[in-house]
DNA sequence: CGGGTTTGACCGGCGC
DNA sequence: GCGCCGGTCAAACCCG
């Protein structure tokens, strides 16, 4: 259980409790929905279609070329794309904490859709990972959340009540 | 002052 | 080439 980073390329919002169904299903099947427990409405939900968005399956690890020198710096990146993960939770909020701290960067209009896409990147130095975070006009109680990249760096997150809550899994759990 | 958000401009890819 | 579209930049702004 302590390697869920490992299975996941993303770590579970502070706010979602997991079985480990989900990291068999995450790490076997992707096109399979996984099973996530709201702790904040205590309801048992199913993140449907979990859907592995990937353009490639190619993972290039630095990419980015930054040079301090004269014109706009611009990453240099093939066309090869990281590879995407995504999947839905049943939310009112649209910002979920995942333990990781983000900023944002942009955020767009979607087509067919009445509510706006939001751009974040990690904000921990050299962590390019990546995730944008919509909710459905299709079903307004659904919060899409596309992850890209996988961090490469412990969360860092001092009052990280995950992880409390993780270590308190572990104390009672008869292993 | 330092870090995060807002928001219109900008950019590359793609279809016509 | 032109315009649309998805994604990103960056200056301004906000806030503790």
């Amino acid at each position: 259980m302590e390697n869920y980073q490992m299975f996941l390329p993303v770590s579970l919002p502070s706010n979602v409790a997991f079985n480990s169904q989900v990291f068999d299903n995450f790490h076997g099947d992707t096109s399979n929905g996984m099973l996530l427990s709201d702790m904040k409405t205590n309801k048992l939900i199913q993140a449907a279609q979990v859907k592995e968005v990937v353009e490639n399956g190619g993972f290039v690890g630095s990419e980015t070329e930054i040079k301090s020198g004269g014109d706009r710096n611009k990453k240099k990146e093939k066309k090869t794309r990281k590879p995407r993960y995504a999947f839905q939770t049943r939310s009112q909020v649209d910002i979920l904490d995942d333990g990781y701290r983000w900023r944002k960067y942009g955020q767009k209009a979607v087509k067919n859709n009445k509510f706006p896409r939001s751009y974040y990147r990690c904000t921990h130095q050299g962590c390019n990972v990546k995730k944008q975070v919509q909710r459905l006009t299709k079903d307004e109680t659904l919060v899409l959340t596309t992850y890209e990249g996988v961090h490469t760096h412990p969360i860092d997150n001092p009052t990280d009540d995950f992880h409390h809550i993780l270590s308190q899994m572990q104390i009672y759990t008869p292993f």
